[in-house]
DNA sequence: ACATTTTTCGACCATTGGTCAACTTTTGTT
DNA sequence: AACAAAAGTTGACCAATGGTCGAAAAATGT
């Protein structure tokens, strides 16, 4: 294990880098100069320019994946509360991460889709036995009747990331939040909740700024 | 408009070099080579390498958005029965262009990233205002109970998308199973109707190969 | 027959991701 | 302290890429 200094630098570097731009158009050079380093020094450290920006993502993403663990053994508090909470991590440092949007006149509908798709897979692998947990303790205390607790807690989470992240399949506010009212009723139905009962769910998923 | 046979030529070129390979790796000069043409030639169709990229989907794309534009019009038919219908014609013009699995001995979880995201946007955007008045009709014929319709759309199609296309976030076979039945069952309780009811909507979802 | 527009082309260019041999610094050993 | 081995750093360098361009060749019009 190398030195953590210079390593963190350069992830660094392309995370300020990554403001607005897609990967492509970042080239190593310039993420060796922004992080005051020499261009070899990078290949010292990451295999590829790839690997530099996987290594970013799975950086970003440590946080929120501890909370959900953290939490899943936390049986004390309600199932949903629960799932609320882990929403709220995994959208709080996503969007420090994801929310640049594309420069604003340019016409670009384009990419930073591998960033976005990368973390989309992480959250989605990484939580989901988390929440299949929490949702499991749910169906056993009789506060969730569902018979799939691994396939609900996958059908969440997907709509949630690929919702919340608005660039995976970008759509205007109002569509983002009936998809997730929407959401939120098929919840509350299909786990035999009473209506309105799972609204306090829509907190954790305010619509970036 | 220019001449279309070269200008579909260069797509079919396209398409046949993405068998498990992704973007990258294949260079503009490969595509005009396989094209049987100059390189130039490609500038002169098409301003960007990209660009060939997104025609090319688009061209994939064409059948199954008319086959949900048509169905939606069909009232003679079972909401469900036509939602099965829609969701068969994506998957099999998807599998066709999509289903290269990356070349099996190489360690390579990465991607032909681009390519599914868009196809995937494209699917989700497109077809989901068909969805959307096919489940309207649901509700008013008293077939479907729930109130956010297009929400109920653009939630079913995220999630078959992502699961169908095994390849934005991969999961094991048995996963899939078990995502689509809960999906199903989430669905059949989340609109009030019998269980099991809407079983034969697995048959249009076959996981691939 | 000729002029004009459309299409085709590959040599060419700037830039890129990645390598490498040389150099400096750190660490370990006596 | 003296030395050697290992770890870390570097920018010149390389092959390959996406994209440009002027010129040639087809196609079209008159």
């Amino acid at each position: 294990m190398a030195n953590h200094e210079k390593y963190d630098l350069i992830l660094d570097a392309l995370e300020k880098l990554l403001t607005g731009r897609n990967l492509q158009t970042i080239s190593v050079s310039e993420i060796a100069q922004t992080a005051g380093i020499g261009k070899g020094s990078i290949y010292y450290y990451f295999p590829s320019k790839e690997a530099i920006f996987e290594a970013l993502v799975e950086r970003n993403y440590e946080k929120p994946l501890e909370t959900a663990k953290k939490l899943a053994g936390q049986t004390h508090i309600s199932p949903f509360t629960r799932m609320a909470m882990i929403f709220q991590a995994c959208r709080s440092s996503s969007s420090a991460f994801l929310d640049r949007q594309p420069s604003p006149l340019q016409a670009n509908p384009q990419e930073s889709s591998l960033l976005h798709q990368k973390y989309m897979n992480h959250l989605i692998t990484e939580v989901k036995p988390a929440l299949t947990e929490i949702i499991r303790q749910g169906i056993s205390a009789g506060q969730i009747h569902f018979d799939y607790p691994a396939a609900l807690a996958e059908i969440v989470l997907i709509v949630l990331t690929v919702k919340l992240d608005n660039s995976l399949v970008p759509s205007p506010v109002e569509d983002i939040e009936e998809t997730l009212l929407g959401l939120i009723s098929l919840l509350e139905k299909g786990t035999g909740n009473p209506v309105g009962s799972l609204n306090f769910l829509t907190t954790c998923m305010q619509t970036p700024s």
